[in-house]
DNA sequence: TCATAGGTGTACAGATCTGTACACTTTTTA
DNA sequence: TAAAAAGTGTACAGATCTGTACACCTATGA
């Protein structure tokens, strides 16, 4: 029961932080929103920083929880179907994209404030899509596809590509759009492998 | 000759947003980087803001010119070969990519600290990606390709994944790998057509 | 009961940021 | 050559931001 502050400390920040951006919240705001005070809040992360760095660590775990039940539900419904996790994949982003409260991907929009490749928080986002893609890899091992890694990482720029068109233009049919494109990519991948 | 100090401007705060962010570039920054006043600064630019805008607007045109004379060079390459235009577009894509400077898209970066769609800087960026949809468009009515406007969107939502992934994970081959995606795509809507 | 841990409230130091004021110099042009 | 336009330099008002200091409150468990 120690930590509630700290984690409202956290949920409020990741809100802000996404409704405002990174460098345009500052820690009065997210002291004022949460009603924790100061103090406490500086007791918890050293620095702004380290609020930061600790908020996109949360996120990573409850992104990676969502996502895994999301899949899991959403790919019921393609049990006689191919690849279904997969699509499943796409469904969840479509989900996520449609809330009113879709800010574009917190990691996407880190490295866009935090542009220095060498900056623990552009490397806290690194690691996140590294780790996407992993999830990714397996499922397509799982699905006994081929290279897996190298579909992997176009399967990720698709979602990285949705996530991007849907926040730019408000193209909230940008998932299901990527979803067919991997579908003919998992096509063409099956039609060449079975020449 | 007026307005060399404008340029100026525009152009070292440019540079300044792509390397620190919008909201992390001070305009004691800009002024002292460019050498120009801070009087003659605020005579160009009224605030802040106007100066993004400004700035986006600049390189909006740059961007537009520079695709245009890339397609121009690198489509010499595909004469013999179907779409070489929008193949080229890629080659470009992966030119700028490489380059040291690199720091993602300007517009998507803006989105990311712009996060309100109805902010005029979002906006901005919106229209950016709208305007290089339909000049794929066109590339793709070009080559008498079908249903141009559903593939213009797939093939930028293409673009801005290899774009973005290129930038957080530092994936240095995501346009060539979006290049491969998008002749799938091509080679599939060829084969669903003279079906 | 009382030490301890966790929390509050607020004031403030010091830096930085946007934007303005004002007196001055340089360049251009008519 | 003189007026107009463009630019300089600097100080500063006022807001905001990060981070600290310090005195105080409250719950709880040994």
């Amino acid at each position: 029961m120690t930590s509630t502050k700290k984690e409202l400390l956290l949920e409020t920040a990741l809100n802000l932080f996404n409704e405002h951006g990174f460098h345009n919240t500052g820690i009065d705001m997210v002291q004022s929103v949460s009603g924790v005070s100061k103090t406490t809040m500086y007791k918890y992360f050293k620095s702004k920083d380290e609020l930061i760095i600790e908020v996109l660590r949360m996120r990573h775990n409850q992104f990676s929880e969502w996502m895994d039940t999301q899949v899991a539900e959403f790919s019921k419904a393609y049990e006689d179907k191919p690849c279904g996790k997969l699509r499943a994949m796409f469904d969840a982003l479509h989900e996520w994209i449609q809330r009113d409260s879709f800010c574009g991907c917190n990691f996407i929009n880190a490295c866009a404030e935090f542009t220095d490749c060498s900056h623990p928080i552009h490397q806290l986002a690194t690691d996140h899509k590294l780790s996407v893609q992993k999830y990714v890899q397996n499922l397509l091992e799982q699905a006994e596809i081929p290279e897996s890694e190298a579909l992997a990482i176009k399967i990720c720029l698709l979602m990285d590509g949705a996530i991007v068109y849907a926040h730019t233009v408000g193209q909230k049919q940008a998932a299901s759009i990527a979803k067919d494109m991997m579908l003919v990519l998992l096509e063409y991948t099956a039609c060449r492998n079975s020449e």
